[in-house]
DNA sequence: TTAAGGCTCCGAAACGTTTCGGATTACACA
DNA sequence: TGTGTAATCCGAAACGTTTCGGAGCCTTAA
């Protein structure tokens, strides 16, 4: 049904060759044949078949992006912004940008291969990175474009491209901040430990202590799975447990925003009884009450970085550093309250 | 370089089409055959190309969505959420989503040309629709499927799926609400003349006004361009021109937010001297200080429905009603303030 | 007059699948 | 012995492009 170039051809009085020469721009055709082809193909409505191009040309000008179960919340940001940042940079390169949803962890690694191994985009973006990641693991085997956002944890290898923002320096500078107003029972909410980041923010946490020469304290660590509810959960029994405790960092805002919530229920008042910080500075953290204070993670520029990268890389120009650690910026806001009287 | 099914058929010594019905479980390959292909091409690490497949099957398992420039602000939130609800049905339908950012309005038809006249795509979700919109009218015309999220204008036709919600009634609600609370000089930030939602909101305000008897104002109307700070601008023009104005309808909520700021400016407080109301509920209108009355329209619903709608059309099953409206929900808020005392 | 070269054009192959329409073999049955 | 049938396999065409390697013709120069 749809108008292809041998309708074109047909249509134009030349062979399929010629016509696709001509519409190509190629110089060996007749200036008037162009002319003439053209005309028809536009009077047909002809549009190129892109499969049957990308097909022949080995090349779908396209990047891939799988977005995990995970991320399907309606109010998760991080992916979101991640998207923009890649789109905005792929649509500056010509590249689409081809999104597969999944909805369990197997469904995911079986998308990067039917969209990878399938070339049906040229290569992807790995986001989420877990500990033994068999995502990268396969498109390492498979010699695959790809690039991470993200990192792989501390004992693992990191011999492929990927930008992320150092978790260490980040939690690091905020407990260190609520060091520096005079807390010294901090706890901490700590992510999964199946994230590839859990560890580099659990040691800025304990490098934070250290450096101050206070102890690290297992029981003032809790455990959360990066969602809002988890946090609030975790920040009640820390509370209930430590009653001393006087400020609390958790591994992400989302758990933070839900701390906040456990404090006030807990009858005290964030940013007076209490201090809060949080990691990302999602939209929300400058806009609640009290504003949080947490660690600027540039996710929409990661994005940007990441696509950069990778269309560097299926171009055959390979990135001057393949591994981009971003510095995060300190936010800090009314959630950290006043330095503390000695 | 990657292994194609000839390699597969000549590494287990059988025809490319034997080799091909076998990993496709037809019935008419001997079992130990088929076990035999099946184990060569796992040793073989065969991923079969979807280009290859998609281009003989005439058919992607695709759908496309076009993001505009517009859209693409970190903050946007409308796109997001649309894009969560649109890929969730897509994954599970097995579908994927092809995302092309575009840049300039006219990138934006050629990006549908390229996406579905190029069969890059089944069908196309077409969004954040103008007054005679040239996508509509190039899709219909070329007989793709496609759906829209919103809905042309009142003085066009609409022979086309769509599912939008009702502006009128929405925008109607919030005045109305307004006006129950006992305000008479209500302003109203309308969104651009070309996006095709403008007039039944503007509608919904007159109505509103019409119902109580109230006198409709054009002086009381400002215009915006849904970004925030437009949002700012229009209301502290209203404020300066219209000092008897308490209260202030914005067409959307990221310009209601923009209007808080100032009315803040002009030294006002928000809910005490100065109702404020805006249109999506999203999720920063909830958080934000004082939080924001306004009508929920479910975003992420829409999308699901436009998907399925979508994939619906391409399986040739037509769905039972080709228009959706969606009645919004009024969420009453702090930003509404008190009843005025008569 | 002929060879060389430039200008236009085109047939066929290739990209990697699926599918249509047989072909071959073995076996049972008349 | 011949025929019908089931089971198993395969060649070739098709999907819509691009590209390789030439072919034909006309002009120019030796």
């Amino acid at each position: 049904m749809p108008v292809t170039l041998k309708d074109v051809a047909a249509a134009a009085g030349y062979s399929v060759t010629t016509t696709s020469r001509a519409l190509g721009g190629y110089d060996d055709v007749n200036e008037q044949t162009r002319e003439r082809i053209i005309t028809v193909a536009r009077e047909l409505g002809y549009q190129p078949n892109m499969l049957a191009r990308q097909l022949q040309a080995q090349r779908a000008e396209t990047i891939g992006l799988v977005i995990p179960q995970a991320a399907h919340q309606p109010d998760d940001d991080f992916f979101s912004l991640l998207m923009k940042g890649i789109s905005y940079v792929a649509s500056q390169h010509q590249f689409d940008l081809l999104i597969s949803s999944q909805l369990t962890p197997q469904d995911e690694l079986r998308a990067y291969q039917r969209i990878a191994g399938g070339r049906r985009v040229d290569g992807v973006i790995v986001a989420r990175t877990m500990h033994d990641d068999p995502r990268i693991a396969y498109l390492q085997r498979n010699n695959y474009p790809f690039v991470v956002s993200g990192r792989s944890a501390p004992d693992e290898p990191d011999d492929f491209p990927f930008v992320d923002a150092d978790s260490e320096s980040g939690i690091r500078q905020v407990v260190a901040h609520f060091i520096d107003y005079g807390h010294e029972h901090i706890g901490f909410i700590s992510s999964p430990p199946e994230l590839a980041y859990t560890p580099y923010r659990l040691a800025g946490y304990q490098h934070a202590l250290a450096d101050a020469d206070l102890p690290y304290r297992e029981d003032y660590v809790a455990h959360g799975d990066m969602q809002q509810e988890s946090g609030q959960k975790a920040a009640a029994d820390l509370l209930a447990r430590h009653p001393q405790m006087t400020a609390i960092v958790a591994s992400n805002d989302a758990m933070a925003i839900g701390a906040m919530a456990a404090v006030q229920a807990a009858g005290k008042q964030v940013g007076v009884d209490m201090a809060l910080g949080g990691f990302d500075d999602i939209p929300l953290a400058r806009h609640i009450t009290p504003d949080l204070t947490t660690v600027r993670q540039p996710i929409y520029r990661i994005g940007e970085l990441v696509a950069e990268m990778l269309i560097q890389i299926i171009n055959g120009e390979p990135p001057e550093q393949t591994g981009i650690l971003l510095e995060p910026k300190l936010i800090i806001r009314a959630s950290s309250g006043q330095p503390l009287a000695i």
